[in-house]
DNA sequence: TTTCTAACA
DNA sequence: TGTTAGTA
């Protein structure tokens, strides 16, 4: 499956994703310096983004609209990256992709779980929508 | 013109 | 985060 090559190319500069994720550059760097993305550089140093970042920047901008905060996106990002768990290749991608977000959210519940008990809630007020979703 | 890093009224 | 400065 090239399609991955095809998601990871490293494309465009800051000035499309900004206009692409609707983020500052400032934000965008500053992601970056939390690790929550690494784009490739050029030689002379610009940040070459790919699709995959982009898509990475959405995610991160809707967290941010949450009211989530960088420590606690790290963690949901964590949740979805580090799980190469294995699925099956019968599924059509479009399929594969409403699995794969189920999959995050359920993640994503837990993590706030965990997140909501250990600290002090109040800003915390994520999946409050979510949920729904799981009391069909 | 665009992007980069570093720094702060 | 905004924004500015001085570069490359």
């Amino acid at each position: 499956m090239s399609d991955d090559i095809r998601r990871n190319m490293a494309l465009f500069p800051i000035g499309i994703v900004m206009k692409l994720t609707d983020l500052t550059a400032r934000q965008i760097r500053y992601y970056e310096q939390n690790g929550l993305i690494q784009p490739a550089r050029t030689e002379g140093k610009q940040r070459l983004f790919s699709f995959n970042d982009v898509d990475r920047l959405l995610e991160i901008k809707a967290l941010i609209e949450k009211g989530l905060n960088i420590a606690g996106i790290k963690q949901v990002l964590q949740l979805q990256q580090p799980a190469p768990e294995k699925t099956e290749i019968t599924a059509t991608s479009e399929a594969k992709r409403k699995e794969m977000s189920e999959k995050e959210l359920h993640q994503l519940l837990k993590q706030q779980i965990l997140f909501n008990n250990a600290a002090r809630h109040g800003e915390n007020a994520l999946i409050r929508g979510e949920l729904s979703r799981f009391f069909h």
